[in-house]
RNA sequence: CGGGGUGUAGCGCAGUCGGCUAGCGCGCUGCGUUUGGGACGCAGAGGUCGACGGUUCGAGUCCGUCCACCCCGACCA
């Protein structure tokens, strides 16, 4: 290990996430530019991710089925914008078995466009609607910068597709992922996120509205994590997605999409770490809690791991970890397990197994503040509700360090000022393209989403009278 | 694609006025002593110095070409 500890957030956040990506080993820089390997640490905690989110799917009345890797070339042409707003970032196979390929595939950068064509076969009558499927995958965009987790070359993601009669059905189902994306980030992650609808210039390519949650990063900055579209009847029109209604006349359908993906492992290590390391939400953490043992000669440590054991034992309806690595002292694994983000930290000694006590370190609480004795007796409870404080108090420190850093603001310069270091400003915005794009290049800030808003106010770049309101923050 | 940086042991780096056997710290292996906030001693293992070409008696070091990765911008989940 080069440095025992990693940069501040304060003094380089970007190098500060890196490291901490790298040695909390969730995941590597993989040979090729852009690409990672989630390792496994990382890989159970979007497991997590993925039960957290799957059972919200299932409950919602979704199935989840696998399409295909590749894609004809032709398919991601024929939805106008979608072609326009992916083109630039298609990875395309233009070789198999030794042969060149009559018509190039393209690796999937999302799957409106396959999925679309199997609805079109699937779908002839409104008794088949609605279609609710998930499917859980990897996809492909070729973008030019990268980042672990929060952008790279191929991810992980769940993208859901459905198709309905209805464009109130539709809208519905919009905005019901929207709030399962919201209540999952909330109450699994602790990660307060605001859900808004995105602006013309921010929408997904072929969308008729896209909605995202957007998170404060611990730099205030926004990231965006996770979108639902409502597609209107765009792709149902270029996929000849149709079906016969009640009264025999032929429609097309109505359909959304929606997703998460593994940037949501960023959104979680920048809402919550701290210059120690990861901080994990209990309920997403793979380990829950872990013991380090602590003894000195044979003697004791027979006396101790046999409490050890106990200890376990009365845990098992938690995720726990022993670690017994021999050679090793306490402190060294301690900074270990801070660095990996366990919430909970259990030390059992010498003194411990005299007293019939555990000492309790909390991840969310540094040092002494966070430590304490509890009787052996009763721990399972004990440790029940420690994890839900954590989990708890991570989202209540989280909200407020969301809520001091949003300003409302009434004019361009104050704008400026806010977006600069400060964090998000929040205005009445005379909706237009052109000024948002002027925002971006002069500030860096984009348009986030819109906010709630009631009645009417004078937008703080144009002075004119409008009824929307809107975040603005740079993003990731 | 523009700007910056880096390629030498698993990781982090030194060596770059050409010179003989390529070094340091961490990590790794073995043994012993340690263990309540990042332990220590001793003994070891580990290298086609990013690639190719050139100059030279001699290249990690000089010259050229290429490649890769990281960071900062334009593009994006």
């Amino acid at each position: 290990m080069e440095e025992k500890k990693l940069p501040s957030r304060q003094e380089n956040y970007s190098e500060w996430y890196n490291q901490l990506v790298l040695r909390s080993e969730m995941a590597d820089y993989a040979p090729v530019r852009g690409c990672m390997v989630v390792r496994p640490y990382g890989w159970a905690l979007w497991e997590n991710i993925q039960k957290a989110l799957d059972n919200r799917f299932k409950a919602t009345g979704h199935v989840n089925a696998a399409f295909p890797l590749l894609i004809p070339q032709s398919f991601m042409t024929k939805e106008k914008e979608h072609v326009e707003g992916f083109a630039p970032e298609l990875a395309v196979v233009t070789h198999g078995g030794g042969e060149k390929l009559e018509e190039p595939l393209v690796v999937r950068p999302t799957s409106e466009t396959i999925i679309g064509t199997m609805y079109a076969k699937w779908i002839q009558s409104y008794r088949d609607l609605p279609v609710l499927v998930n499917q859980w995958a990897n996809v492909v965009r070729w973008e030019m910068r990268t980042k672990l987790f929060l952008r790279t070359l191929e991810f992980y993601w769940q993208e859901g597709h459905t198709a309905h009669a209805t464009e109130q059905e539709a809208i519905e189902e919009t905005e019901r992922m929207l709030d399962v994306y919201a209540d999952f980030a909330i109450n699994e992650a602790a990660v307060p996120v605001i859900k808004g609808r995105k602006s013309e210039t921010e929408k997904f390519a072929g969308a008729k509205a896209t909605y995202s949650i957007e998170a404060m990063m611990g730099d205030t900055k926004a990231l965006q994590s996770g979108t639902s579209h409502f597609l209107g009847q765009n792709f149902a029109q270029a996929f000849d997605i149709k079906f016969l209604d009640e009264n025999n006349q032929l429609q097309f359908c109505w359909t959304t999409s929606w997703g998460i993906s593994t940037r949501f492992i960023g959104a979680i290590i920048m809402t919550h770490g701290d210059d120690q390391g990861l901080i994990l939400p209990p309920r997403l953490a793979p380990i829950q809690v872990v013991v380090v043992p602590i003894y000195r000669k044979d003697e004791e440590k027979a006396l101790v791991m046999e409490k050890v054991e106990e200890v376990t034992k009365a845990l098992s309806a938690f995720r726990v970890k022993v670690d017994a690595r021999e050679g090793l002292t306490p402190g060294f694994k301690f900074n270990d397990w801070e660095l990996k983000g366990v919430p909970l930290r259990i030390e059992i000694g010498p003194k411990d197994v005299q007293n019939g006590t555990l000492a309790l370190a909390r991840r969310d609480i540094p040092g002494r503040d966070g430590k304490s004795f509890v009787p052996m007796a009763g721990c399972t409870q004990t440790v029940a509700d420690m994890l839900e404080t954590i989990q708890a108090s991570l989202l209540t420190k989280a909200t407020k360090f969301r809520d001091d850093h949003i300003f409302e603001v009434e004019s361009y310069e104050q704008l400026k000022d806010v977006v600069n270091d400060k964090g998000w400003a929040v205005g009445w915005w005379s909706d237009d393209r052109e000024n948002e794009a002027k925002i971006k290049e002069e500030t860096r800030a984009t348009l986030r989403c819109y906010a709630p808003s009631e009645g009417e106010g004078v937008c703080f770049f144009t002075g004119r009278k409008t009824n929307k309101k809107a975040y603005f923050a740079r993003g990731y």
